[in-house]
DNA sequence: TGATTCCATAACTATAACCTATAGACAAAA
DNA sequence: TTTTGTCTATAGGTTATAGTTATGGAATCA
């Protein structure tokens, strides 16, 4: 049996006969009349009564048509279901984002993702680093904001910006110039995140690229509590640029450039390499993009690199 | 679309793995590729993402994988109704009968029947063969038990047997001898059905060949009041003979055998010509006949014929 | 690195759905 | 009754397509 069977099928049940039902499928009679008679002979009972002049549903084909009705209706909602998943008027999409990303970028992209996609449920995990790769490794995630480069092989990475980090140092700390060459961070008081965390070790290359160790003496995972830790004089911290500056309000700390050389990393959209991204998924990677650039320049040190990738850059295969 | 395509994405999703479904489905590899690949084209939407080694269902996938089970799960029972409606677990079957036949021969076998085919909602009418031939034209009936010959055209008939008529006389009535010709019936007071009922007809027909003509006193149209009327005395009555005979007890009344002509009609199933008779229809017709052909001889008066038919006479083409 | 597993693609084959033409059945009209 | 019109069924040839085998390439595993 085939669905052409239940469609000539129930035609021909509308039209109470064949020629018409015919017309109405675009077939010639014969076809028609072959495919019904296929039908009755594989579930083994006539159909229709065929009459002189016109032709009647017989019981078997009464009880018989409520079910290819139903049959049909339901792939017609399946694929219309299908379709709204893929044009995203449906559907779930999970991201997980760096903690400093997650506060200067997510929210504006949200917004507008949802008033775009107000049907797909947005999940937003604000984790470190590493738990985003696994989270998309593990299928857990759809689609990752994270430090680059990433390692993992089954993952494609989309760089998106440059994060230049600064020197965070409380109001009244004795340090009063606008900028600060790498090299004389050493011995400064610093509170940054533990030795696993991506801007931690990345902190680290940067001074030993300076030649100077970091004296940590607090370590904390979250950025918001490094900046109240700042501001409650417990040292000083290095951070994002934009999550420092992007802040609305919070911790009353002074911003100090760092330079000789400017330390920075990327960061970058990642996704599983296989994995079929939806109109959500995507849309989201270019709203980054867009918010990124839409940015206001000038609130921003002059170091700082606009977003790099203009183009997108899908290795799927266009549906 | 088509069944195809559903049965082998599912054959897909469940083994997670083409290879294993292709051999599954009984096809090859390249062939299921195919046409997994046209169901993801016509839906617009990837529905599984090819990872290296294994594969996974895609969100749009997912979703559709659920209409398409109950699109095939709906099918599967249809199948199983209409089997059921054939082999005639179900489905109704109404029956029209004569009021005679109705009490001698219908009771066993609506029994039998019952038995046979515990769920098939069975409608037994009591009515003149005129109203017989008028529900099988007009489709409020299956199957008729009528006399024969039937006049119209769109009806099939199958002689079933001989009805043999008898005279029914009042105990006490001055009529003593066994048998009576047909031409001796003049002048007595008879008990007979309107004119348009073919028993009266039949008898009429009967009475004109042995010259003599019926002497009407009283018109009854039900077999049972009219033996009620001939035991108080009203008249003499003309019935068949296995209708009188094979009631278990009843009205007081002697039996007298008709000869020179013995008058006799025959019995038979009706149905119209076109429609198709389902296992049900055409188990009710054999039962008649089994039935019969049962029916002890003892008790029957020696000009009875047994009945006639042995073998099918199905027209239809069997399905 | 080489072996293995697995899906995609290409080129060919075979099945079967399709067509046209025509026969046969029935109902209405002549 | 015969004719005509209107149906569905059947026959034979054509074409579309699901099927095949052979092969390539990507990813995993030893």
């Amino acid at each position: 049996m085939e669905l052409r069977h239940l469609r000539y099928f129930i035609a021909v049940a509308t039209a109470k006969n064949f020629t018409r039902a015919a017309e109405a499928m675009h077939v010639s009679q014969p076809s028609l009349s072959v495919q019904i008679r296929d039908l009755e002979e594989e579930l083994g009972a006539r159909l229709f009564d065929r009459l002189g002049r016109s032709i009647a549903l017989t019981q078997a084909g009464l009880v018989f048509l409520e079910h290819a009705e139903r049959a049909i209706r339901e792939l017609e909602r399946g694929a219309q279901v299908v379709g709204e998943v893929h044009g995203a008027q449906r559907g779930r999409l999970a991201v997980g984002t760096l903690a400093t990303v997650n506060s200067y970028l997510i929210p504006p992209v949200v917004s507008r993702f949802k008033q775009r996609f107000p049907g797909v449920h947005l999940q937003v995990h604000s984790q470190p680093s590493m738990d985003i790769v696994d989270g998309l490794v593990g299928d857990r995630l759809d689609l990752g904001l994270c430090l680059l480069p990433v390692s993992r092989e089954q993952l494609t990475t989309v760089r998106l910006f440059e994060e230049r980090l600064v020197l965070i140092v409380p109001k009244r700390y004795p340090l009063t110039q606008s900028r600060l060459r790498m090299r004389d961070l050493g011995g400064l008081p610093l509170v940054l995140m533990p030795t696993d965390y991506c801007l931690r070790k990345m902190v680290e290359v940067e001074c030993a690229r300076a030649h100077v160790s970091p004296h940590v003496v607090l370590e904390m995972t979250s950025p918001e509590g490094i900046l109240q830790a700042v501001e409650g004089g417990a040292g000083l911290s290095i951070l994002p640029e934009l999550y420092v500056r992007c802040r609305q309000r919070g911790p009353d700390v002074r911003v100090i450039d760092l330079h000789e050389p400017v330390p920075q990393h990327s960061v970058g959209l990642v996704y599983k390499t296989n994995r079929y991204q939806n109109l959500a998924a995507r849309e989201f990677g270019l709203l980054c993009r867009t918010i990124m650039d839409e940015m206001p320049a000038g609130r921003l040190s002059p170091g700082i690199h606009p977003p790099v990738l203009k183009a997108g850059a899908r290795k799927q295969r266009a549906s």
